[in-house]
DNA sequence: TTTTATAGTATTGAGTCGATACAAAAAGTC
DNA sequence: GACTTTTTGTATCGACTCAATACTATAAAA
């Protein structure tokens, strides 16, 4: 049996663990839980389709209820707001508020993690991600879990114009922008680009 | 500003997340949390400077406190044993019992992630290893973290013969097998072997 | 000897998390 | 259209995490 893969693993997960206490650092006078600051992460990169407590919960890989507790809380410090959605009333969406917003430009949860890989090639960062999207992406797939990606990168995005894309799941024009926010329904394409 | 190091740190999370969710299915009937399997298999792999307390809290990030719980937890079930140091009596040494090492060879907490790396070639597995353990030193240097590794890759380490080392640092002899176990006292060495 | 530092434990309180049960809306079935 | 079933989300509960604080015991320093 080959270890290598284990060696790996564990600097994952105590990679995980040491942002994890940054995170509870970072947020400060909050004093959040580091599993919120992911949801509010998450939620500032989400796109239309996936910015739902359904999608949050695949994401963290956290049960329905648990996730909306932590929706609960964030919704009662005025860190998110929740409203219903128009076409499937059994829907809520999710976007961050102004102070969600403000939270995490101040809080800057990655600055540790920028500054921790500042002496690393952009090379050697593109292998390693490659590596651990792969791995990802089987871990996913064993477990039927939703691998999310940009439209950018999305097997059914496709490009009307410069600026205009279509997603050919949903039928929806996107704008460039929103082509670059993370979908639940994203399918990485056979070309990489 | 890059966005590429986010991008991994994103993967890094979400790897860790689900292989946490992993975990607490893989001790089933022991409903065993997360943590406390990442602390049996961080004594199964602990040496003879780094089976204590302080070292378990150094690795997982968490206060002693915290750990001082987690640790009651596994002895009430008899998955651990605590001894006095011999030397130095307020130091407490960790080993994990029959039943300890019974129940990490049953619930193969690494197994998902084995599965789900099965097809990243080995090199690919190396050159992420390199390139997060980096990341993981340069976080740790920040925070004056001990960063942990085997003595076969340390500093300290000084081959005797085929069959023993000893560490510089503190002075004692080391077994072959005792040599591949993990320690806090880790200092990479310049030269990789 | 006295002081200070270190290793660990005990207790408390806010919060996580899954399990279960529930409500409401949508979708499928006859 | 009336019915079941499925999907989306919420409410409640209990075991547990985790940090903070205060504490004990031992060791090291002054």
């Amino acid at each position: 049996m080959d270890k290598n893969p284990l060696v790996l693993l564990e600097l994952v997960e105590r990679l995980a663990n040491l942002m994890r206490s940054e995170l509870r650092r970072s947020s400060g006078d909050e004093s959040l839980q580091p599993v919120h600051v992911q949801a509010l992460v998450y939620l500032s990169r989400a796109n239309r389709y996936s910015n739902t407590p359904q999608a949050l919960s695949s994401y963290l890989g956290l049960t329905k209820g648990t996730v909306s507790q932590t929706l609960l809380l964030l919704d009662r410090r005025g860190l998110i707001e929740r409203y219903q959605d128009d076409v499937d009333r059994r829907v809520v969406r999710l976007r961050l508020s102004t102070s969600g917003e403000q939270l995490l430009y101040e809080a800057q949860p990655a600055l540790a993690w920028q500054n921790a890989t500042r002496n690393i090639s952009p090379n050697r960062i593109r292998n390693a991600t490659s590596a651990l999207r792969e791995a990802l992406a089987t871990l996913l797939e064993d477990n039927e879990g939703a691998l999310f990606g940009e439209c950018t990168t999305c097997a059914h995005c496709q490009k009307l114009s410069q600026r205009i894309s279509r997603c050919g799941l949903m039928g929806d024009r996107l704008s460039g922008p929103e082509t670059r926010r993370l979908c639940w329904l994203f399918e990485p394409r056979g070309d990489e680009e």
